[in-house]
DNA sequence: GTAAATAGTTAGACTAGACTAACAATTATT
DNA sequence: AATAATTGTTAGTCTAGTCTAACTATTTAC
């Protein structure tokens, strides 16, 4: 049985791998918010326990089980959300914090029947996929909207990093999951983007919007 | 803030002390399944915490405090189990140990949310009293069944001390909650109870079960 | 009203998981 | 290549909460 702990270490673990390849202690620590001795520790503590792989002094890797365990937790973090915002008519800026606590419910039935109330959903409502049962994580091919070019016309389809003052910014602008936009020009100094869509002729998004946006053609 | 183990620890207090008036160590050990010293230690830090009254060798009371922050924990775990069985679809016999884990989450709102979407219930699924959200609970003034008459005819309105064990017992009787019954007889030697509903004719009750089943007439 | 049984407490050890301070390895800079 | 900056580790301390063993108070039984 992991604890908490353990069920939290495993999540940044992951998160932070997806995001940037490899993790090292300092940015587990930062994320974590837990000095880097204690994830020194923590790290041999779950290397013992087959999570993770370690050497001092290397990046860390989580193992092909530790991968799996960490994936099941993202899953029930993204069933969840799913759930407040289908089931319970919360807003998608709203339900990451609730999400955080009921993701370590260790009930299966309980998730079991989130998922056959939402008809087996295979993303959350940031767009992002969910694990299946086995702990099988596929992120679909999308690329992030900073990659594109002026004319492009793309649909936003996921959300990454998202914060909820980043999805109260999107709220501020219309901008939500399925919008489709055109992209009028890169500002080439800051590459910030203009964009149009809906009733927006010109909008501006910086850089840091653009490369958290994931879009397809 | 207090801690997962605090709560359950404040949880048990209350519950204890409305099925038996007051508490003992003994009890509390037993309850939460903790050996008697460290029930002990822990009383005396939730004393200075201002949650209950500690004396050694006295019974131990929660205080007005104590007891609200108690109550609002219990209004947490009778709103999940009430969700859980009028949204989601659970059996009344499966929600206790999922609502067990749920009540530990913080986020008010989720809670609100429930009580919105249940339209502020005032009972759960087993009957008992939701407390309001000042963390007060009133029981209503019904009997229990073990305290009847022959020749009586009452409703069933609330069960006590519900394990899943005696829920499936009930489930296997077909006794739920609204059903009505009427006393046939008491056996003097056991004070079991013969009783006849729907299309049971003679259905015995052991005095156990008698004691746990709150009715009106 | 004394002895036995039960309930409660004290003392001290243990674990998980955090922290700080000091030191060591690695990486970046000139 | 030498030094500085950054990153990571070790050692040791702390807190919450548990435990066992030994002792004390209270209650029950004769």
């Amino acid at each position: 049985m992991n604890s908490l702990n353990e069920e939290n270490y495993l999540k940044a673990l992951l998160n932070l791998s997806l995001a940037d390849g490899e993790v090292n202690v300092k940015d587990l620590s930062k994320h974590l918010n837990i000095k880097m001795p204690s994830v020194t520790s923590m790290m041999k503590k779950m290397a013992e326990k087959g999570w993770v792989h370690y050497e001092s002094y290397k990046p860390l890797r989580l193992t092909e089980q530790g991968k799996k365990e960490a994936a099941l937790i993202i899953r029930k973090h993204r069933l969840t959300e799913m759930f407040l915002v289908e089931k319970m008519g919360f807003r998608w800026d709203e339900v990451h914090d609730i999400a955080e606590q009921i993701e370590h419910v260790k009930a299966p039935e309980f998730f079991a029947k989130m998922d056959e109330l939402l008809e087996f959903p295979k993303f959350d409502p940031h767009g992002s996929p969910i694990p299946d049962k086995n702990g099988t994580l596929v992120w679909a091919t999308w690329v992030k909207l900073s990659e594109c070019e002026p004319g492009d016309e793309v649909k936003i389809v996921a959300v990454t990093k998202s914060s909820e003052e980043f999805l109260k910014f999107l709220n501020s602008r219309e901008i939500a999951l399925g919008l489709e936009m055109t992209i009028i020009s890169i500002e080439p100094f800051d590459k910030s983007m203009v964009v149009r869509y809906k009733n927006h002729e010109a909008e501006t998004l910086s850089a840091t919007v653009c490369e958290r946006l994931l879009v397809s053609k």
